[in-house]
RNA sequence: GUCUCCUUCGUCUAGUGGUUAGGACACCGGGUUUUCAUCCCGGCAACAGGGGUUCGACUCCCCUAGGAGAUACCA
């Protein structure tokens, strides 16, 4: 059998789609699996829809998932170029053959007269009108040097079908299929033409892409007849919804790859989740590395049916994989989010690793993304310390002056510490709960409060070690003027 | 409207004629506990509906309904 070869080929009008990134996925662990070759082409022929920028999106939020191509319009290879935009030649020559064959011809019919087509009709498709000009007529089009679209000649009164990989058998009336464009009147291919006629110059066998393409497949099957070329095998995989159904856009979060590598979302954790949307290996494996999944996959286990994208789901298996990092692996991993949250200076990032590092354990199992660090490290950074919640200082049940003695017995108890472990500090904050009579919660929460500024923290015996005495003892100070001034009731 | 595809817990799914229909997320309850999180235990919850075929249908066929896509000189 030929060596497998499978391609993405997007259009660079905007960033990286999650869908596209699940389908580009499954067609790169597909040639995986086989040994093959895993191309990216660019199918730029709408120049009027391109984005600045989409392009190289594309590409990055690729690298990062750990999607790589073999051939592609950076990297070039035997098939250049990869760019349709720049292969406008290829597909007029073989529109022309075409029509110099027959399957194809002109139409010269105005846009005008196919919008009023289709308010008449409804949308019914183009009536085939100039496949029947008569050659006079279509020699004084041609000599008026009208504009015009070359469009396939759809063999009619027959069927046409297919075998999708993933579906089974599929069979069309040609009566239902348009006589479609293919060579727009700005010389440029439709997709229908380019696709088909690259698919083929670049050796692609197997097409694997989102399933809104279903219904176009016996148009490129005929297509393929047209040329007598024998077509691909084609893989129709089920797009992501969302979960009112329909297509996933904004409203509904983020839907740009770029979206979730900016809030720090591991590609590992990402990979994971996109690729058990549609498909899946067992009824009990859910942890897979890349090299797992090109050794398992398979387009029989792939679904038939569309799936939702869930948020929450995603946010699990980013959390399992956070969990599975190595300390230093998370500082490096955190380090530019501490920049960008004005914790640690650009120009000198290691300037607190040692700190970093104490800190990471205590906020390893709450963090739910990268993004989100800054929410549980914000008072482990003097200049951006506050007490957030002053009433909290106060537990339930207990008054003004019980959380002043609370706040004055710790300071006492902390100062007389020393060896600043976790154990000395729990044995003595313990045993200061005995002397003072208070519920161990009512205790913990008011030095919690002040020293880290709020009722939600990391473990108050850690929390407080990592700080190190002079922070807390200071800060303990700070809440006892708080409590002082009369702000708090 | 027409054509095509799809249909198992709220969500992701396992299941290929005989199962108490399994797992995961979410949710609810309990445990651990100084808060949150983690972790552990338990619970809720599904074969869209109707006809066939068959000794027997979630599994096969047909119809209906619902959803999605196409119906562009967009991909």
């Amino acid at each position: 059998m030929d060596r497998v070869r499978t391609r993405f080929a997007p259009s660079p009008t905007g960033f990286l789609h999650i869908g596209g990134m699940r389908t580009a996925l499954f067609s790169f662990l597909f040639a995986r699996n086989n040994n093959g070759d895993f191309i990216l082409r660019i199918e730029d022929t709408d120049r009027s829809r391109i984005v600045e920028g989409a392009l190289d999106d594309i590409m990055d939020s690729l690298r990062w998932a750990g999607i790589i191509w073999d051939e592609g319009p950076d990297i070039g290879g035997p098939y250049s170029p990869y760019m349709q935009s720049e292969r406008k030649t290829i597909y007029q020559e073989h529109a022309q053959q075409l029509v110099e064959s027959g399957k194809a011809y002109r139409c010269y019919c105005t846009p005008e007269r196919l919008k009023q087509l289709r308010t008449e009709h409804g949308r019914q498709g183009y009536d085939r009108y100039c496949r029947n000009l008569s050659d006079d007529e279509k020699q004084s089009r041609d000599e008026a040097r009208d504009t015009h679209v070359i469009r396939l000649k759809i063999p009619l009164n027959d069927e046409t079908a297919f075998r999708d990989e993933i579906r089974g058998e599929i069979v069309t009336k040609n009566e239902d299929i348009d006589d479609f464009v293919l060579l727009k009147s700005d010389g440029f291919p439709t997709y229908h033409l380019a696709n088909v006629v690259d698919d083929h110059l670049m050796q692609i066998n197997y097409v694997i892409r989102g399933d809104e393409w279903i219904s176009s497949t016996p148009k490129h099957v005929l297509l393929y007849n047209a040329f007598e070329w024998t077509h691909p095998k084609f893989a129709h995989v089920p797009v992501i919804l969302a979960k009112e159904g329909g297509k996933l856009s904004k409203r509904h979060g983020a839907t740009m790859v770029r979206e979730f590598i900016n809030r720090g979302y591991l590609s590992d954790a990402f990979i994971n989740f996109i690729a058990l949307l549609g498909w899946s290996l067992d009824d009990k494996s859910e942890f897979f590395e890349m090299h797992e999944l090109i050794k398992h996959f398979d387009l029989n286990k792939v679904n038939k049916a569309s799936s939702v994208f869930s948020y929450e789901k995603l946010d699990w298996f980013n959390g399992m994989y956070i969990r599975k990092k190595s300390i230093e692996q998370l500082y490096e991993l955190i380090l530019p989010y501490l920049i960008k949250g004005g914790f640690i200076a650009k120009e000198d990032p290691d300037q607190d690793k040692d700190y970093i590092l104490e800190i990471i354990p205590l906020i390893q199992e709450r963090l739910k993304y990268l993004g989100d660090i800054e929410n549980h490290v914000w008072f482990f950074f003097d200049k951006h310390f506050e007490v957030r919640q002053t009433d909290a200082l106060i537990p339930k049940k207990l008054s003004k002056n019980d959380a002043v003695r609370i706040l004055e017995e710790t300071a006492r108890a902390i100062e007389g510490l020393k060896v600043f472990s976790e154990e000395d500090i729990e044995n003595c904050l313990r045993g200061l709960v005995e002397s003072i009579g208070f519920k161990a919660g009512q205790v913990f929460m008011t030095i919690r409060v002040a020293i880290t500024g709020s009722s939600v923290s990391p473990g108050l015996f850690e929390t407080i070690r990592v700080l190190g005495k002079n922070r807390v003892q200071s800060r303990i100070n700070h809440a006892l003027s708080l409590l002082k001034s009369e702000q708090t009731s």
